[in-house]
DNA sequence: GATGAATGAGAATTCATTCAT
DNA sequence: CATGAATGAATTCTCATTCAT
């Protein structure tokens, strides 16, 4: 009975990452409203009037793995894109980060991309904050040069939409970040660089 | 109370499609665990126990949702890629309609494509089929000649991930269907028809 | 459509019966409470406002399946005994008769005695008066000679009890109804016997 | 409101008893599927959720008061008849026993004997084992020496048959177990002890 | 005579959340 | 610091019962 598993009276910031821990899994098990606070309770180990304690409600608790996860894959992405020299460099290793990311914590991923959108009002703000983040950072992968606003926006849209599809083939066929990246860039590279050039596609039937 | 006032007794198959309606309106609001049956009902006018004995249980209502909606939509994209001579004329037709359904049923989309995906066992197979029809469809569109079969499964996941990306954005900007098709040409018509001929991107540094 | 197995329009005492034949046969799956209007009307092959129109409500539908069945082994068991010329003919006679209903009419035995005994307050009366007219009879057969009021009500209700459960025993082993009427009077003749005689059992003891 | 006025805060084991002996008693009353848990909660003094966080749902609890009541009874009967020294003494103890337990438990005898017998699949284990061993520890008393097993379980069924019957009429006329006892040993001792023996009755036309 | 359409009421079960210790 | 005990409020689903045709 008395811990050999679970040392018990561990300090709080340690207790609050395997809380958030729990909660990720089981948010990306079962979804927001699928997913009961019993349920992460238990899978963090500890009784749930402390999840009450220390993270808040459900609705804070999302929030905070939102957060959380959010922040992780934006820091994989930032620092790979760090040191590149050229845009399609960039892109590339932006790309090969995010794959990479999606393949390797593919919990963080799920709660982020699939649970967490549209849902309803209350998180709304949080998530699309957090999204946000993401595509302004391709944003300005993309948009070094003087591409309108417009442009760019539904740009990086259109990239982070086919990469998270991508990514979603990629976890099925198991293939590596970089073919999966090859792929993309095979699509869109020429798009994009025609795109920052200033030239564009013209329907043929004019 | 807040259902449109329905005369009474009305033959099944109107009532059906009553609550159909009312179900996709719902599960689109709040997703599928969000949705009570309370909701569906009142919004369609009848009292719960018709929507169960008409419908079946919450998940066969839903999965007759997934299935009516799926069914609209492969409708309005096959007929519209139906009479275009070229590759390029049938996906400029195809995004078109796609961009034209998904502004015009945002409900219908919205189950389909934010609520219904990555819903645990029970609906996989529903969503996972009526997605796959769509993206077949897609791949119909590219893969006339003689692409591989995993290129053109994924560059069309990409083509369907990165289309509803722009959807989205399309439907907050509101702006017409013609623009986001011609965007989303733009970026990625002459990857497609590099990828047709064989030719494909290389990395720069190699 | 048009009627080729059910032929419509029936007289009513026809389709009365048909509908207790269901009844009966759905209270003995599944007891009162388990039971629904729905499965009888289905049974029986006719609607559910029918049911009612021609039998009134659950509860008056169930008291007509006990007194129907109740009075078809009353009958049974009184054609039996009638012509029997001792009590120890009789009672093998009534013995067999009954035992031998109980094989036949599984679902009619179902009902009168598992699943109406002891069914609160409002069947309490109409089991119970159906179940006394038995006991009487038994009584009756036993007590041709002067036991005491109180000796032979006893007497016969413990002879239905322990019929009761071979009966039960019986429909398990398939055994024919004159081997368990052999056994049970094995049991209890002598004992019926002297009781007759105004002997009795003395506690060895003193 | 209708439950016993109770501290709050009671340790585990204790409220799990009071809620075993509320629904003991609601079922009792009402039969399984007559029960409401709403019904079983109030009694027992606490709220529906305890009652499905301790004892499980509507089946488990059932099967949980099935367990403990027939515990209770099988405990009665072998103490009483542990220290008899003949067969007939153990035969009066145990019976004593019985009708003593019947009388004084109405509840728990309703339960087992009325409510659970020829209860559907789900239940017919858990109540069959509890009445076997009943009917085993009777059939252990009579078959001491040889009888048949087929002869000594018909014999048995018929004694708990008869017994039970007679516990109903005890409890009717509030006769006391002793006398209840007498009248049964009446009816059956001498056809047991021939069954013994290995006499038997013959029919007395042939 | 017969039924498809419709419902009010109540069933089991679960969940987010909070005290008292 | 940590938890066992406890619940109000929903939620899904079923059933007996009745009209309008």
């Amino acid at each position: 009975m008395t811990g050999v598993a679970n040392p018990k009276r561990l300090p709080r910031a340690v207790r609050e990452q395997q809380m958030l821990d729990a909660a990720v899994r089981v948010f990306a098990d079962r979804g927001y409203h699928g997913a009961s606070m019993d349920e992460v309770a238990e899978l963090a180990g500890v009784s749930k009037p402390m999840v009450y304690l220390y993270l808040g409600s459900k609705e804070d608790l999302f929030g905070a793995c939102i957060r959380r996860e959010a922040a992780r894959l934006m820091e994989r992405i930032t620092s790979a894109v760090h040191d590149a020299a050229t845009i399609e460099c960039r892109l590339v290793s932006g790309f090969e980060a995010f794959f990479g990311y999606v393949a390797e914590h593919k919990d963080s991923w799920n709660v982020l991309y699939h649970r967490a959108r549209a849902l309803g009002p209350p998180f709304a703000d949080e998530v699309d904050r957090a999204r946000h983040d993401i595509i302004d950072a391709v944003t300005g992968l993309v948009d070094q040069r003087g591409a309108s606003a417009g442009e760019a926006g539904a740009l990086s849209h259109a990239l982070v939409g086919a990469a998270d599809a991508l990514a979603e083939w990629a976890s099925r066929t198991g293939e590596p970040a970089t073919v999966t990246t090859a792929r993309l860039m095979n699509l869109v590279w020429i798009g994009i660089e025609r795109q920052i050039d200033g030239a564009s596609w013209r329907p043929a039937s004019s």
